[in-house]
RNA sequence: GCCGACAUAGCUCAGCGGUAGAGCAACUGAUUCGUAAUCAGUAGGUCCACGGUUCAAAUCCGUGUGUCGGCACCA
């Protein structure tokens, strides 16, 4: 006799065990067409799910969100079915939802290719048309192995091996094809609807791990109804317009070639933005209590051995010998062992900690080739690295300072939101289980004092300790970990930092190593996509052009480009003979800010028509109150509020 | 590193066995013009590299390098 209660707060009693397809029938014909599946007490399950017991019970429609996931899941399962029926012998594995689709990884000796796409659409919307009914049923364990086993779906049977004992092990039927499937579903396939497009095709491992076989997956994206496909579609194509590798070359920022894979060569402008950003960041370390120290680019390997560099990422070192010495030496992956030495010189007195040490250390990494990106992603960049030297005890107030000029910093360079992930211990560690329970709980503690929302990415540590990641998103939605605080407990042990504390024992101090930016390289590039290449002032390469309209006002316009470089401000004189509209076209492609027009008229009075990029309307000023006006404007964040 | 795709003029791309093409940019000339492309002309290529197949290769095959999309990696 089960009670159903509805989000109205209304209550309908039922004289038997009900699936949620009558009771949804028994509201209304509405509900019972929009219906899809729904939510007892809180649980997401198939409408077919028989309730038995009074329960409150909530209807997914097309509308609610959770019906996307759903319609992204379901669209897999028809992905699945479709490329077995086109492709025999495929075997399938795991499909699941993701951001904006899903992706389905295959076992099948020839990989897919995006040629394979039309007809495998083409079936996929045969089998949505089909509208087969979504099907559960649970089996035994042992049937399942050997059910899957027999089909030649080996992958699905260690599936079933791998489930916890306690798990009920369901299969999924639509039509005449079942798979292993936890769902729950919609209705039927005809629920997928036709708003999706298969994307893209590429290798992954089974399981992820690298060991294992590399299976073919295929990528899809799927939406409600048309308009939001469209939509989607329409926004990757304006995302790739964002791109940094695009926008860098547009603009001339700077280029890589196959001579120096993954190292930069920045142009004038690109290190125009560059040292504008760099040099901010230096005002703002030397404000907050950092001292800017240069150590070597090429160390001795017997120094990265003692960090225990050498014994983790040897292969990921670029190592280089002189023919005449017998030495090993190693271009510097970080800078941390090198601080330490520092750090070592002299006898350091508790009264000068917290020591923070900061560089702008050029590091190479000789990071996997599948792992280059742009300039995202390279092998040799700078970081806005720092150490800081303190007590345990100084953790949290050290981390909570951190944050505090990391979120001013994003906020000026445009990103007022970044996510944080808090990476907890490795399974290969450095360090006892003390003291890691020891660096976790500070690090924890600091971000709830900070006020720091983030999520756990288990087992993601550094080797040395646990670690906080400022990870912001790019155009093109891939995230990237940009800033970074790391609790160490480990290395000054290793290199043997010590300093006199105030009973005159000998103590180790605790590095936290921290960056803001991470990369200038990475940073520059999700700050070029975020902009689109439409700096503001302060950072912008070319901040100011004079453009003239006749050559009668070149003099006056040279006059006009000098007082702005007079005031700091990068200007660009254009005298070229062109229409003011051809040039005025070119400067805003290159999304010059600010293009001061200069014609007769300007000249005879002693003003400039200033134009801002994107803008129509033009404000004339006399020259020395729009030279006033750009200084002002060009000022870098911090200095404008000194 | 692994799977797949791609590599043609400075840029964006077409050509896919029979003497290499377009638009934009560049250069030259004319035009002095008021806020997102003035007109005309000229020049520009070991078709990524190295092998192979063929009477003939940018085009087909192999190897390498790089780039792109994922996966794995990221001190």
């Amino acid at each position: 006799m089960p009670a159903i209660t509805l989000p109205d707060g209304s209550v309908r009693s039922f004289d038997a065990t009900v699936t949620g397809t009558t009771v949804a029938a028994s509201i209304g014909p509405g509900l019972a067409r929009a219906a899809l599946a729904m939510k007892v007490d809180g649980r997401l399950v198939d409408l077919s799910t028989e309730i038995a017991a009074d329960a409150a019970v909530v209807f997914v429609t097309r509308r609610d969100e959770i019906a996307l996931e759903m319609i992204r899941h379901d669209c897999a399962h028809v992905l699945a079915e479709a490329v077995q029926e086109l492709f025999p012998g495929t075997q399938v594995t795991i499909g699941p939802s993701i951001e904006n689709g899903f992706y389905y990884d295959f076992a099948r000796n020839e990989p897919f290719t995006t040629e394979d796409f039309p007809a495998i659409e083409a079936k996929m919307r045969e089998i949505v048309a089909r509208n087969a009914p979504f099907v559960r049923s649970v089996i035994d364990r042992d049937e399942g192995i050997a059910y899957f086993t027999a089909k030649g779906e080996k992958y699905k049977a260690e599936l079933i091996r791998d489930l916890p004992d306690a798990e009920t092990i369901t299969l999924y039927s639509q039509g005449d094809w079942i798979d292993l499937c936890r769902g729950p579903h919609m209705r039927g396939t005809g629920d997928v609807g036709t708003a999706f497009k298969l994307m893209k095709v590429a290798g992954a491992y089974w399981r992820g791990d690298h060991r294992n076989a590399m299976l073919s997956r295929i990528y899809g994206t799927a939406w409600r109804d048309q308009k939001e496909l469209d939509a989607h579609l329409h926004m990757l194509a304006e995302a790739e317009k964002r791109d940094h590798r695009r926008i860098g070359k547009e603009m001339g920022l700077f280029h890589l070639q196959e001579e120096a894979t993954g190292s930069v060569f920045w142009h004038p402008k690109g290190w125009k933005l560059y040292r504008r950003a760099e040099d901010y960041m230096r005002r703002r370390l030397d404000l907050s209590g950092y001292q800017e120290v240069k150590t070597p680019q090429l160390i001795d390997r017997a120094l990265w051995e003692a960090s225990g560099h050498w014994e983790k990422f040897r292969e990921h070192m670029f190592v280089a010998k002189v023919e005449d010495e017998d030495k090993t030496l190693a271009l510097k992956p970080m800078n941390c062992p090198g601080h330490v030495q520092i750090f070592k010189q002299g006898l350091r007195s508790y009264r000068e900690l917290p020591l923070r040490m900061a560089e702008f250390g050029a590091c190479h990494r000789y990071e996997p080739s599948g792992a280059l990106h742009g300039i995202m992603r390279v092998r040799s960049f700078v970081q806005d690295d720092a150490h800081i030297f303190c007590t345990e005890a100084r953790i949290a107030d050290e981390t909570v300072r951190f944050v505090a000029l990391l979120s001013s910093i994003y906020a000026d360079f445009g990103f007022p939101e970044f996510r944080v992930k808090f990476s907890t211990r490795p399974d290969l560690r450095a360090g006892t289980d003390e003291v890691w329970d020891h660096a976790e709980g500070a690090l924890a503690e600091a971000c709830a004092t900070a006020g720091v929302d983030y999520t756990i990415n288990p087992g993601e540590g550094a080797f040395y300790g646990p670690k906080l990641e400022f990870v912001l998103r790019d155009a093109i939605g891939r995230d990237w970990q940009c800033g970074t605080l790391q609790v160490d407990l480990v290395l000054p042990e290793r290199l043997d930092a010590e300093y006199v504390a105030e009973d005159g024992s000998r103590k180790r101090p605790v590095m936290l190593h921290r960056a803001i930016l991470g990369s200038f390289e990475r940073f520059l590039g999700i700050m070029i996509e975020q902009y689109a290449g439409r700096f503001p002032v302060w950072l912008a390469p070319v901040q100011v052009v004079v453009a003239t309209i006749v050559s009668d006002a070149d003099e006056y316009a040279g006059e006009v480009a000098a007082a702005l470089r007079a005031a700091g401000l990068t200007v660009t004189l254009d005298t070229t003979n062109q229409k003011i509209n051809a040039k005025i076209r070119e400067h805003s492609v290159q999304h010059v800010p600010v293009i001061a027009v200069v014609g007769r008229k300007e000249a005879e009075e002693r003003k400039v028509a200033l134009r801002r990029l994107g803008g129509e309307a033009q404000t004339v000023l006399g020259l020395d109150e729009a030279v006033g006006l750009l200084r002002a404007e060009a000022s870098p964040p911090d200095l404008a509020r000194a």
